[in-house]
DNA sequence: TTAACTCCATCAAGTGTTTAATTGAACCGA
DNA sequence: TCGGTTCAATTAAACACTTGATGGAGTTAA
């Protein structure tokens, strides 16, 4: 109806908009009715468009739905931007996942989902296990350097710490572990083992 | 057709007998294609019996959903059979967790499937919410007891440890994170900060 | 004109649910 | 014992609606 004005300043702009309008869409829509209530006429209607349309871009509900697992992985990547000493960003990874599982509570429901259906989907089982492989590496690195700065028991096995971490972390994107209170216990005790709790005053308000 | 012999010795025994026959027919059904895979038509056809049938069982969809809620939840509640002391009930606790998680992994497949669920389903999420919270205070008092008799550090909060522990096991009914492997370095790594790893002599934790 | 884009109308295959009918065992009065 | 009645259990056959997908025609900008 509208294909709005600029459409050919940035090489496929346009389409490349519709498309992550659509996969957003897809992705509210998991996150609020779950996999089983995704229905490509909802989410067409959601950016506007007809059924016909959300078909032109995607050409099946499967390919909309690989752009919905692309959207959520990137979502996570970000809570691991390396910044300050191995410590720290220990310490800022488990505060970013938090904050952003917190804040963000649809963003832990589609992985959630995700992680579930990689039960009988090859194709994201593969996805999800490299994405969780190289999650592992990561935090392994992190925990050893941190460890060669003094912030960690060296006698711990990394790849076992590394593997509570993701344990604990991933547990959040099942709502019902995760009322609010258990959640925030779970996550405090973590970080008490870890000797990451903030070592400064007694009461570190739950500021981030 | 086939009202079967004894029809008379037990009551209702053939009827108690189909709904579950039909329960878990669904239950494995949901384990095996996922909550959204879950046809009535092919649960009924799984006992061999027609659909107009399974709603002569049970009225409508949810109403069979129920029964394999209540279904799953029964296969946990047989984890937390009380043997031994404090420090080995916590033990043996986790330890059949692990193990019904292991050996039936349809178990943690319906069980997150729920969990999910329970994020847009009030009743599913009333059910989970209190069996959690069943779930927490036992902890909380097998994490005291053992505390008593020397097991634990003193110091430790046990809100916060139960939480942690809950977290760590429900975190493998994700199959993602649930690598084999993984699921076995978080499960070690949280009986070694608990000092469960070693029966015979308590060693005292590095806790903070 | 052309090519990208959009929508209407429609389809085929499901999908939970219901209706009306059948079956066979148990019960009943004669 | 027998014909009739009741009733739980079961079924075939829809019913009503949803859902992913398409074909073709219309619209717009270059």
């Amino acid at each position: 109806m509208r294909p709005v004005v600029a459409a050919t300043h940035r090489a496929g702009s346009h389409k490349q908009d519709r498309e992550q309008a659509l996969v957003q869409a897809a992705f509210n829509q998991i996150a609020e009715r779950g996999f089983e209530g995704l229905r490509t006429r909802e989410v067409a209607a959601g950016v506007g468009l007809n059924i016909a349309t959300l078909h032109y871009y995607f050409p099946t509900k499967e390919a909309l739905i690989r752009g919905v697992v692309a959207y959520a992985m990137d979502r996570f990547r970000s809570t691991l931007e390396p910044h300050g000493s191995p410590a720290d960003q220990l310490r800022n990874h488990l505060r970013a996942v938090r904050k952003l599982l917190r804040d963000e509570p649809e963003v832990g429901a589609v992985m959630g989902e995700l992680a579930l259906r990689s039960a009988r989907d090859a194709s994201l089982a593969r996805i999800m296990g490299e994405a969780f492989q190289a999650w592992h590496r990561t935090l392994l690195g992190l925990l050893k350097r941190a460890a060669k700065d003094g912030y960690l028991a060296r006698e711990l096995d990394y790849d076992d710490v590394a593997a509570l971490i993701m344990a604990t972390l991933t547990s959040m994107t099942l709502p019902s572990t995760a009322s609010a209170d258990r959640t925030d216990r779970a996550f405090r005790q973590l970080e008490r083992w870890l000797g990451l709790a903030a070592p400064k005053r007694h009461r570190s308000v739950s500021s981030n």
